[in-house]
DNA sequence: TGTACATCAGTGAACGCGCGTTCACTGATGTAC
DNA sequence: TGTACATCAGTGAACGCGCGTTCACTGATGTAC
C-alpha cells in the first residue's frame, strides 16, 4: 500500500501534530508511539518510516507546538499598541481556557518538569522553545538595555510557573487565585 | 525473617525518605518500586507490607520533601528580620545549587508538571506542599491584606518558573541568568 | 506512450524488556498460656 | 519465667501487561527503457 510522496509528507506532518498536542496535554511517558498514530488511524509499524526514534518525534513535536502557539499569539491584533498587545498576551496565557486546555496551549507550561530528564535533543528543542516565547515577549516588552532582558526573563518565569502551579493544584480555586494574582503583578 | 516493629517502621520511614529523593532527582514515572527498594537494600515483595501502591508512596514522598524542605528553610536564622530571612530564601532558592541538586530541593519545582497527570491523592499532596510554600514566604512577606497575598502568590510563581526552566534548559548560561533576573525581580 | 521493475508507505505480528503487583515461603518477633 | 503457636517483614520468582522497536509482507507509486 505505498502512498505517494505528497501523502507520506502529510502523514508525517499528521504525526507531528497529533503528538505535539498528546504530549502536551497528557504527558511525553504517558503517550505511546501507538497512541500517537492511533490517533490518525494508522498502525505503530509504519511510525519508524518517517522516524528514526520516539525521542525524535518527542524533539520535534516540542518545536512544532511552540512555533504553533508563538505564531498565534504573534498574530493577535499585530496593529494595536504595544502595552495593549502585552494585556492581551498575559490575560490569554494567564486564562483559564489555558489552564484547561494544555494540549492546545504553550509546551513549555506543560513539559517543564518532565524536559528535565528527557534527552539533550529534547531540552534543545525545549530551549528554542523557551528562546520563542522570549523573542515573542521581545515585541510587547522591548528593549537592548539589561533591565529590559532581566523583565522579560521575570516575565516567562512568572507566566510559566502561573500556568504550570495552576494545572497541578488540585484546587481549582487556588489555581485562579494565582492565575489572577500573577496577571494583576504583570500589568 | 521478620523484623521487629521498631524496625519495620525504620524501613518505611527509609523508603519515603530514598522515594522522596528519587523522585525529585528523576521524575516520578522514570523511578520503579524496584529502583526504590533497591536504593535501600531490599527487595521489591517488601514494599506492599508497607503501602497499598506505588501510588500511595507518591503521595507521601511529596508530602514527605515538601515538610522536610520548608522546615529547613524556615530554621534559617530564625532572630533576623524578616527582609534578612527573605533575601536569603531567594539566594538559597534561587541557587545554581538548587537547580543542579533536584533530589534535594522543593518538590514543587522538581514535580510540577508531572503532577498535572498523576492520581488526585498526589495532586492533593502537591497541593499541601504548594499551601506550605505560601506559609513560609508569609513568614518573610506577611500580611493578610489581599494585595499582600497576591505578593506571595507572585513570588511563589516567580520562583518556581525560574527553577523549572531553568533546570529544563540545555544552556546553563541561559539557566543562570533566569536565576540571576528573577533574583533580582523579587528584591 | 506503454511496459517491466524497483521502491517504499503502511500493515500487523513478533521481539525482548521492565513495569506494578501477587504469592508461597522463611524465620525472627510477638503473644497467650 | 518458659513454652507453643501465631504473626508478619522481607525474599525472590512469577503474573500479565504495555512499551519501543523490528521485520516479512502488501501493493500502489515512481522510474527506466
Amino acid at each position: 500500500m505505498r502512498r505517494s510522496r505528497e501523502d507520506a509528507a502529510e502523514t508525517r506532518r499528521k504525526i507531528v501534530a497529533a503528538a505535539s498536542r498528546l504530549f502536551r496535554g497528557r504527558g511525553i511517558a504517558a503517550v505511546s508511539v501507538a497512541d500517537v498514530m492511533g490517533a490518525l488511524g494508522l498502525t505503530v509499524g509504519g511510525f519508524y518510516r518517517h522516524f528514526e526514534s520516539k525521542d525524535a518525534l518527542v524533539s520535534e513535536a516540542v518545536d512544532a507546538a511552540s512555533i504553533e502557539t508563538t505564531t498565534r499569539h504573534a498574530s493577535v491584533a499585530p496593529d494595536a499598541p504595544a502595552v495593549e498587545r502585552l494585556g492581551m498576551l498575559l490575560d490569554a496565557y494567564l486564562s483559564r481556557a489555558h489552564r484547561d486546555r494544555p494540549e492546545a496551549g504553550c509546551p513549555v507550561a506543560a513539559l517543564c518538569s518532565e524536559v528535565a530528564h528527557e534527552t539533550r535533543s529534547t531540552k534543545k528543542a525545549f530551549t528554542r522553545a523557551l528562546e520563542r516565547m522570549l523573542v515573542g515577549l521581545a515585541a510587547v516588552l522591548p528593549g537592548e538595555s539589561a533591565a529590559a532582558r532581566d523583565l522579560r526573563l521575570q516575565t516567562v518565569s512568572s507566566l510559566v510557573g502561573a500556568v504550570v502551579l495552576a494545572r497541578a493544584t488540585s484546587d481549582p480555586k487556588l489555581g485562579g487565585e494565582i492565575l489572577d494574582a500573577v496577571r494583576r503583578g504583570l500589568r
